[in-house]
DNA sequence: AGGAGTGCGCTTTTT
DNA sequence: GCGCACTCCT
């Protein structure tokens, strides 16, 4: 590999200072769209070209799997294109297309495969996978390999039962989600329920610190953890165990955290554990060969819901870094150039989050054109509202030849939201919904996976129960009732009930025969799950188990629904096993567990984005439509009292306008269906936080008796507003030669020619190294220089 | 044991 | 206005 790597080019110079750096701590405060992944995706690739760290000794914390994945593809692509360079003299993609597969994946096998790069649950959920034996709990509890993750409604149903149940509590007194939310909460402070009992005087908080101690003794017996297990248990092993955490520390030399300012607490310990190798004397710290990397926006922290807490992002110079001034730091970098969107929208988010008391000061300096007005639309109710950003996603996605609906996002800020946007656009707009009921939470992939958990690890109990009468055997409430009672009495796991003919015809009656039938099916897949592959499994469990047979025989459109559902299940281990060397049942469970719906969220689909804005986060879109900003529903009614609070609604909405490259919509709605009644709503306050300079209503409003009509009705309706429009777009294909722009593969140029006008324009570059192209500048990914 | 019918409460956001 | 939990009936 080349000792210089040229693509240090593409970087604007506080980017390559982020990049460059090398040992010891750094922040960087990236603002919105001001190129911070590229900023770590170039670090690590620097890491491993200049300074020859080894992959595997980079962890890498990203917020999604999705940014995962997405991280690990760019890095590959730097060092594709090194080599390329360098083995053939050429650019990656001049290369013949066998020739360009052939590079990448020898890059993936030496370079990226090694890299830890994840979120923090699924990076410490392997690290389990490898030491949660050598770890115990305060009493004495102990976890396998195979154990189970309980995602947030297995967790939910498990305290339920506990109070309503097993401590028999008032449950409206004692509200299960709140309890799950208190339980959460104390261990996002790292608190044991033995911690929690001494930290609560009152009645309500003991109770619930009991709660808490029945519910982590049943995640213990099931061998389960839930999603804040698998940062507190590293932390406790940690903690408990300094040669195991010497190992880790010594692995992972450099660490890289994305989006800081929605990391927690314990997820701070956890960094710090790690990079300290738990020395608390900052004299004691040695940073040869080592780094911590952080990235993010205090602006953008909108998941204090989940104990995010953006102090931890202003305490980095404290905790980490050399605690000086800002113009004197060495330990910070801040991005402030944004080549994302257009001056209006920056101006727009800039005057917004300015509301806000608790933050930073932070410019984003434009560098692209004024652009569009934003368009704020008043629409008669949530139906009309609906209508008039489908038809303008319509009008707009005909009249410029460069849109496709892939470049259209509508954002939200609750899920139950989407329904009339979809009503809207089935049939006529190809859409993807992102979140709201993900695929893995559907009853028929809740049922196979519990199949599959109950394989991996028969000590989970709450699989076992999911589907010990799914498909229908004949085993009811009594008799489940007396099997779980004797497993309880005999302190033992239902499966040992289960799995012992004998005890099973003493206990379950009539019913014996169903059940010894399903421990068997059970039992034998258990036997042959270290010589098959998590493929074969899944099918021949739910084959052998009768459950596709059982949905085949009910021949509706809802089973016929749930069979593809199973089907695509299917196929989603087969991708994993392609994707992964991991191709165990254990490996593919962890990863369904912690997978989300934003992670199929692929560009190449041209679909309209429906997604609320937390989902949004990292995402960018050439036209941005922010719908339901009324007063109680954005900001949302809960938030309204506490300014705390509402400071984070107002980011969110400060998200929501940054995700808009070229053109932004706002809408909201004279009155809004809740609950089935009609109820009058209010303007947003943080529409009145806009400038009126930057914004216009006169866009000509669809009426509804036009909504059903057809183009030309919409044609005609659009006239008002097309010369701006077209004058938006065309901006961003304004250059003038001497200009300087990144291109996404071939790296900094200078514009040396503009050939041709209006929408038929084409440029050409110089690039350092690789001569002049000529380029379509509406095709190719280019970012301006200043 | 299992299906059908009724009433109640609810909506923030997610790894 | 919908899903879920509970009850009653076969």
């Amino acid at each position: 590999m080349t000792a210089t790597p040229d693509f240090l080019s593409h970087l604007n110079p506080s980017q390559r200072r982020a990049v460059e750096h090398f040992c010891g701590p750094l922040l960087v405060v990236a603002g919105a769209g001001s190129g911070k992944t590229r900023a770590l995706t170039y670090r690590i690739a620097n890491l491993i070209l200049t300074h020859k760290v080894d992959p595997e000794n980079i962890l890498a914390v990203t917020f999604t799997n999705k940014a995962a994945r997405e991280m690990k593809t760019r890095i590959e692509t730097i060092f594709a294109q090194q080599m390329a360079q360098r083995k053939h003299g050429q650019r990656l993609e001049l290369l013949p297309e066998e020739e360009q597969t052939q590079l990448r994946s020898r890059v993936y096998k030496k370079y990226i495969k090694p890299l830890w790069v994840g979120t923090f649950h699924s990076l410490f959920a392997r690290i389990l996978r490898l030491d949660i034996n050598k770890y115990q709990d305060e009493q004495k509890h102990q976890w396998n390999r195979n154990f189970s993750i309980f995602d947030e409604s297995d967790a939910q149903s498990l305290v339920k039962n506990i109070v309503t149940k097993q401590l028999n509590l008032d449950d409206k007194k004692f509200d299960p989600r709140k309890v799950r939310y208190a339980i959460s909460n104390a261990k996002n402070q790292g608190l044991s329920p033995l911690d929690a009992e001494k930290e609560h005087s009152g009645y309500k908080g003991r109770v619930i610190a009991e709660v808490y101690r029945h519910y982590q003794n049943q995640l213990a017996s099931n061998n389960a953890l839930d999603f804040d297990d698998l940062i507190l248990v590293p932390v406790k092993l940690f903690q408990q165990n300094e040669t195991v955490l010497g190992y880790w520390h010594q692995q992972f030399r450099h660490i890289l955290v994305d989006e800081y300012q929605d990391t927690n607490r314990i997820q701070y310990d956890l960094i710090r554990l790690l990079s300290t190798n738990g020395e608390t004397q900052k004299s004691a710290w040695n940073w040869q060969d080592r780094s911590i990397f952080v990235v993010g926006d205090a602006d953008q922290s909108i998941y204090s819901f989940r104990m995010a807490d953006f102090t931890i992002l202003l305490e980095f110079q404290q905790n980490f870094g050399d605690g000086l001034p800002d113009e004197d730091t060495r330990t910070m970098v801040k991005l402030e150039e944004n080549y994302r969107s257009r001056e209006n929208i920056l101006q727009a988010a800039n005057s917004l989050i300015e509301n806000n008391t608790q933050r930073i000061d932070k410019v984003l300096r434009p560098t692209r054109g004024l652009g569009e007005q934003i368009y704020v639309h008043k629409a008669d109710d949530e139906v009309e509202e609906a209508h008039f950003v489908v038809n303008q996603i319509r009008r707009m996605e005909q009249q410029y030849p460069e849109l496709n609906w892939g470049n259209f996002a509508i954002l939200y800020r609750t899920n139950a939201q989407s329904r009339p946007f979809e009503d809207a656009l089935r049939g006529k707009v190809p859409y993807i919904i992102v979140g709201g009921l993900k695929f893995y939470d559907r009853k028929e992939i809740k049922d196979s996976l519990a199949y599959l958990r109950a394989i991996a690890n028969p000590d989970d109990t709450v699989s076992l129960l999911r589907i010990i009468n799914t498909p229908r055997r004949g085993i009811g409430q009594a008799t489940i009732d007396r099997l779980m009672g004797a497993a309880q009495e005999l302190n033992i796991s239902l499966w040992e009930i289960l799995s012992d003919q004998t005890s099973v015809n003493t206990l379950a009656g009539r019913s014996a025969k169903g059940v010894n039938s399903f421990a068997e099916i059970i039992q034998r897949w258990q036997q042959q799950v270290e010589h098959l592959s998590a493929a074969e499994i899944v099918k021949g469990i739910m084959e052998e188990s009768g459950y596709i047979d059982d949905l085949k025989k009910q021949g509706t459109d809802e089973a016929e629904n749930r069979l593809e559902n199973v089907s695509e299940l299917y196929n989603a281990v087969l991708q994993f096993q392609e994707e992964n060397e991991d191709t165990s049942l254990e490996g593919f469970l962890a990863n369904a567990s912690l997978a989300s719906d934003l992670d199929d969220l692929k560009d190449g689909q041209k679909s309209v984005s429906l997604m609320t804005l937390h989902s949004a986060k990292g995402l960018e879109f050439p036209v941005v439509f922010l719908v339901g900003l009324e007063q109680g529903l954005f900001p949302n009614y809960r938030s309204m009292d506490d300014p705390a609070s509402l400071e984070e609604e107002r980011r969110l909405c400060y998200v929501g306008i940054t995700r808009a490259q070229e053109q932004l919509f706002l809408s909201h709605a004279r009155e809004r269906r809740l609950y089935g009644n009609r109820e009058p709503a209010v303007r947003s306050q943080f529409l009145e936080e806009l400038p009126k300079e930057l914004v216009s209503s006169t866009l000509v409003k669809v009426k509804k008796s036009k909504v059903e009509a057809s183009e030309n009705n919409l044609q005609s309706s659009t006239q008002l507003n097309r010369q701006t429009s077209k004058r938006s777009i065309k901006q961003s294909q304004e250059w003038t030669v001497g200009e300087l722009l990144i291109h996404d593969t071939f790296g900094t140029g200078e514009v040396t020619h503009v050939f041709g006008s209006g929408n038929k324009i084409s440029i050409a570059v110089k690039f350092s190294g690789i001569g002049q192209k000529i380029l379509d500048p509406t095709k190719a990914s280019l970012q301006r220089v200043q």
